[in-house]
Order: C-alpha cells, then structure tokens, then sequence
DNA sequence: GGCTATTAGTTTGTACACAAAGTAAGTTAC
DNA sequence: GTAACTTACTTTGTGTACAAACTAATAGCC
C-alpha cells in the first residue's frame, strides 16, 4: 500500500480546488476595500453598482439573477446603496410586486470615477492579460459546471 | 470615439474577474453544503478539519496563516467546532496565550467519511480532471500575485 | 367574482468575514 | 525587577450569504 502523502492524498488542503477558490476570492476582494473604501461601497454592493451601470431599472428578483444572490442579501444591500445616495428603490408601477431599482444622479456620476479601478485593479495584480482572460473563462465554465446540476 | 459595446466597457459585469471568482466560489462551495450538512458541517468549518487532519494541533495563529483568515473569524468558528464535537480547544502549556487546537476521536473518525467528498464533488462538476488542475493551478498564482502587495 | 396557487420582496436566524478595540501572557530594555 | 512593547486570542460592530417563514400582489381557475 502506497503511503499517504501531500501528493496522493485526496484531502490535502493544497489540493482542493474549493480552498483555492475561496482564497483567491477573498484576496481579490481584499484588493478592491482600499480602491472602493472612497465611495462607501463594499464590493458586492459594487456589483451591484456595475449591474445597473448596463441596465436599469432592475428588479430584485433581475438583479439575484445577474449576480446569483438570494433575494434576502440583495434587500438589504440595496436599502444600503439607497441610504448611500447611490440607488432609488421604487415599486413598479405595472407590478407592485416588483421593486424597480433605478440609479441616482450620484450613483450615475460615480461610474467615471469607477472607470479608474479595474485597470488599477490588473496593474496591482501584475499578471499577465491573457493569463487573467483564461483564468476568466476557466471560472465562467466552472460556474457553469456547477450551476448545471444544482 | 468607438461606441461602448460589451466588448470594449471595461466595466461591464461579465468581463470582471472578481464578479467570475465571487460567483464560482460560492457556486462551488453550493456544492459542498448538502455533502457536509450529514456532519453538521459548514465549508469554512470543513476547510479547518481538512487542515487538522494534515496537522495538529495547530493554533488559531497557524490556522489563520493556512487559511488566510482573521483570528475574529476563527476564534468562533473553533468554539462551534468544539459544541459539535469535533476538536478540543486548550491553552497550550508552553505559551499561555497560544491555543492548541486538536482532534478529537469523533473529529478523527470523520476523516474516513470526508474521503467521499472530494470525488463526490469532481462528479458533480462533470469537468476534465486536468482542466481542473490547470485552473487550481491558476487560482495560485492569482492568490500569489494578490497577495504579493496586500 | 371569488378561491387558490404563484410570485416578488421582506424579515428572522445562523454563520462567515473583517476591522477595531480589548485582554492577558510573554518579551525586551533599562 | 519592572515599565513598555509585542503577541495571541477574544469581543464587538457592520455587512454579506443563505435557509425558512412571512406578507402582499398578481394570475389562474371555476
């Protein structure tokens, strides 16, 4: 029998993929706080942000779709972005089941500053472009993978 | 001036790293839950038996080294560790601050169990063995180049 | 029309994640 | 030997994440 070692053995921490995942994650947010803290935005509230930048208004139930996030995280957050001045929350008109979420004059101001930030995003990575676009479809097919059976 | 297409906005959502990393982290540990939810466990929960199975015992600090997590993080996600049975937590004798987090015969014992779970979820993803590891691979050097400024 | 089922959001409860302040044990400098 | 500093962990406060229960509005069905 084969000893067990870093190499063969299925739980070896360095070895999950989930570990890696969750770690790059976290660092990578990480190196957003200081870029995003001048706004009073976190980043998934950034997401948020980048969502209605393309389109707007959008539903809860529209945006849980874009960002895949439970209808309980996105009310609260919004009622943050609202409080931020960035975002009006409004029921619709057609359907006042629906929240339409629209951009403020602030909130659309905002979008040229954030221009400035994933170029200064990649520059204090220092990888390499192509490196970082095949990670990114990498990621879109795992997201797929594992969206498929769930 | 060329128009903003999808292609060119550099802030359109699915061209951001970070919206990829975020969403395929918390697609893939949706994976893991109905696995570790048998044991009671969560994710972050099972990352630390999988370092305690490697090593032990390990204190807070060496836990949040391997992990990259917070003290404030750990400190009570060790103590539900404890309430489920799984580790035993003790000042250690050498350095009174330090805590010597261990096994216990249950949290040893789940070892055995935990080896179905890394094929169970490489399953459930359907994707080529080596593309995963060229991704894990990836995930590395982008948590190296994160944190090489951090 | 009115009953039932569905849908969209909100609320509540538990568990991260992390910053910041607090506490106790150990180390250093003198 | 003790005051000052550092280190290891805990606690507190804010903000996700997500399951589950709840509320209100709409759609379907008879």
């Amino acid at each position: 029998m084969e000893p067990v070692t870093e190499a063969t053995d299925l739980l070896a921490l360095d070895r999950q993929v989930c570990f890696a995942l969750s770690i790059a994650s976290r660092s990578v947010i990480g190196l957003y706080r200081p870029l995003l803290q001048p706004f009073g935005l976190t980043h998934p509230q950034y997401l948020v942000m980048l969502a209605l930048w393309q389109q707007e208004p959008l539903s809860v139930k529209e945006l849980g779709e874009l960002l895949q996030l439970d209808p309980g995280t996105l009310s609260p957050l919004l009622k943050r972005l609202e409080a931020l001045g960035y975002v009006h929350r409004e029921r619709n008109s057609k359907d006042e089941r629906a929240l339409a979420v629209t951009l403020t004059p602030a909130g659309r101001q905002l979008r040229a500053e954030a221009e400035k930030i994933p170029p200064a995003i990649v520059a204090r990575l220092g990888m390499d472009l192509d490196e970082l676009q095949d990670l990114h479809a990498a990621l879109m097919r795992l997201i797929a993978s594992a969206r498929r059976d769930a």
